[in-house]
RNA sequence: GGGGUCGUAGUUCAGUUGGUUAGAAUGCCGGCCUGUCACGCCGGAGGUCGCCGGUUCGAGCCCGGUCGGCCCCGCCA
């Protein structure tokens, strides 16, 4: 193995080109590929940036032509020589470098490698749990290497367009007292407070206000956050969000900063041009025309209320619904008629998923409803019903009835897969919506209380305010979230910014006085001592990486990221602790010595 | 807490109705090769079929359990 010495690199991997013919120049990188005549011999060097062929030829430099005969993958190189154009029709299009090749004078081997538990190269897939074992090496492939120079550029754009638009970066506390509503904490127990516990912050939401509280006006931050919730596709126990937040303002004044810096990140990073202010829709709309509160919009097959339409008709399935105060919703699938009975049965247990009990059909034929329940509706419900669904031959009707609850979730996830089937997600078009007038609480059965639906310190609706001690569930707040193709990509509201309020609020959540104080007591005391009023936002770094990237797993856009259980394979972490680092901290260990 | 799916060579996978010595591609090792770019040709090594138990004359295959990856429900103010 050579020393690297005082030879440092002249170029990257991806630079060089016909301008630099016959220079003298020096890269580094990693063996690629080697491709080994017995003569000549060529090795696809790698770095960060791009690909560089590299030429041992023996009648030119014999000494490095015979050292390259023991190069193999990922073996570490530091070469010199001169750049030189490729030969008659030789140039490889598929490199940006293609049209070059250096013929090297000089080779330092800076370090060996053992084989690659896995192939490199951008088109080999190789299963999770062995790219995260191994992460470092699946970091110098393609994919997720581009994924990470993405980010960054996103969030070197979001930082100039607030630092630009008078925020502060300023850091919050990771170790913070655990506050109740939310997620499920990750605790940190304090070794020189026995049995006391700090929490990791599942948002700074109580500092940014404070910081707005302490007049620092503008406030940004991109930061982690930790909730400890079961993992899914688009979740990670600690993630990452831009978060703002600012004095003095409205709801308009914050989505159109955001709609500014969202503008200027995809700018930044895919060359878009997106056009703000972005459209609105409330609430109420997205869930009776779509069935959830982020909807894409990239397509159409709405849902369509049927309730008033068919109560009292002679299918017994549907009108038992109705009488139970249920509803009955459907949706026409265009030009789905020719789904088989197979199709269909997959549909249904899809719907099976997600609490539907079953899932009635109807093919619309030329002179027939084709269904096992056409013949419970007389010819004024299909009447209604056709013209409400706009249902011409050809056409599937789907029909979701249930609680109101269960019908908007099944009939928005067979939306949601009637639009992967036929193939009218389109990666390529960015449909942002925002989506506001959310209830500010919503009714928690099982503890019989009310509950924050966006958190407990976001301001309802003036003109809602006489409702807050009569019907709170009417109430609508001051929140708005940023939906992307059907994904929550940001969310915010403007927040309380008096005590009384703030105090109402509490009471309605069913948080006594004393706890509040507790919990809450330092913020209420904030909010006595001339709080400015303010809102903010928060934007999910990674799920918007996964929109830019185009990535199907949250995993591929983070450095490190954990397993659906949580752990990481190449730390193995979680670990276990020495019994005397829990005595220190004041933890009793149930678990037997090994 | 629940449902689905996968687990076979370093990697990606095939493996029939339960039947002799578990295969392919790629990678790896050795040899040959002076213009390749997924170089080519010849040869070779490489397996606790995730793990435990059961059924059977016989299990990669069937059954039960368990561990792990992934997807989903619940959960995620």
């Amino acid at each position: 193995m050579d020393s690297l010495g005082a030879l440092r690199r002249t170029h990257n991997c991806n630079t060089l080109g016909l301008d630099n013919l016959n220079q003298e120049v020096v890269l580094m990188g990693w063996v690629l590929r080697r491709r080994d005549h017995g003569g000549v011999i060529f090795i696809d060097l790698r770095d960060r940036w791009g690909i560089t062929q590299i030429v041992f030829n023996p009648e030119v430099n014999p000494e490095p032509h015979a050292k390259a005969h023991q190069l193999r993958s990922e073996w570490v190189l530091a070469v010199k020589g001169k750049v030189e154009a490729r030969p008659g029709d030789m140039e490889n299009p598929k490199l940006k470098t293609g049209a070059i090749e250096i013929m090297v004078s000089e080779l330092r081997i800076l370090n060996t490698s053992k084989t690659p538990p896995f192939p490199l190269d951008e088109d080999s897939e190789v299963s999770d749990n062995i790219r995260l074992q191994y992460r470092y090496l699946d970091l110098r492939r393609p994919e997720i290497g581009a994924n990470l120079v993405m980010r960054h550029t996103a969030t070197q754009a979001a930082r100039s367009f607030l630092c630009e638009n008078g925020f502060l970066e300023i850091e919050t506390p990771m170790l913070t007292r655990s506050t109740p509503e939310g997620a499920r904490d990750y605790l940190v127990p304090s070794r020189v407070n026995a049995g006391k516990f700090f929490a990791l912050p599942q948002s700074p939401q109580l500092f940014k206000q404070l910081l707005m509280m302490g007049g620092m006006d503008r406030y940004f931050q991109i930061v982690k956050c930790f909730r400890d919730e079961d993992l899914r596709a688009d979740r990670q126990p600690e993630f990452t969000q831009i978060d703002l937040e600012l004095s003095f303002v409205g709801e308009d004044d914050i989505m159109a900063i955001a709609e500014g810096l969202v503008k200027q990140v995809f700018a930044a990073t895919r060359g878009i041009a997106l056009n703000p202010p972005f459209p609105r829709m409330s609430y109420q709309e997205a869930i009776s025309r779509y069935g959830n509160d982020k909807p894409d919009t990239r397509f159409g097959l709405e849902l369509v209320d049927l309730t008033e339409k068919l109560r009292g008709c002679g299918f017994k399935v549907f009108n038992a619904v109705i009488e139970g105060g249920g509803i009955v919703k459907a949706i026409n699938a265009k030009g789905c008629g020719t789904f088989s009975r197979k199709d269909l049965d997959d549909l249904t247990n899809y719907a099976g998923t997600f609490g539907a009990k079953g899932m009635a059909w109807i093919k619309v034929k030329e002179d027939e409803w084709q269904s096992p329940i056409t013949k419970f509706f007389n010819e004024n419900e299909i009447e209604a019903m056709r013209q409400a669904l706009n249902a011409e031959p050809g056409d599937l009707i789907l029909f979701g009835a249930d609680s109101v609850a269960v019908v908007n979730q099944v009939l928005s996830e067979l939306r949601l897969e009637l639009g992967r089937r036929l193939n009218l997600t389109d990666n390529s078009v960015f449909n942002f919506l925002w989506v506001t007038d959310f209830p500010l609480v919503e009714f928690d059965a099982e503890r019989k209380r009310y509950a924050a639906v966006h958190h407990p310190f976001t301001a309802p609706l003036d003109e809602d305010l006489e409702l807050l001690e009569t019907e709170p569930l009417k109430v609508r707040s001051r929140a708005y979230d940023l939906v992307l193709n059907g994904s929550e990509i940001g969310g915010g509201s403007i927040r309380i910014h008096t005590t009384e309020m703030q105090a109402k609020m509490l009471n309605l959540l069913g948080i006594a006085d004393e706890e509040a104080e507790e919990k809450f007591g330092f913020l209420l005391r904030a909010l006595e001592f001339g709080a400015p009023p303010h809102g903010g936002i928060a934007f999910g770094l990674d799920r918007l990486m996964m929109m830019l990237t185009g990535s199907g797993s949250i995993r591929d856009v983070i450095a490190f990221p954990k397993t659906q259980k949580a752990t990481c394979p190449l730390t193995d972490a979680p670990g276990s602790v020495a019994r005397k680092q829990l005595t220190e901290l004041h933890l009793r260990p149930d678990w037997k010595e090994a």
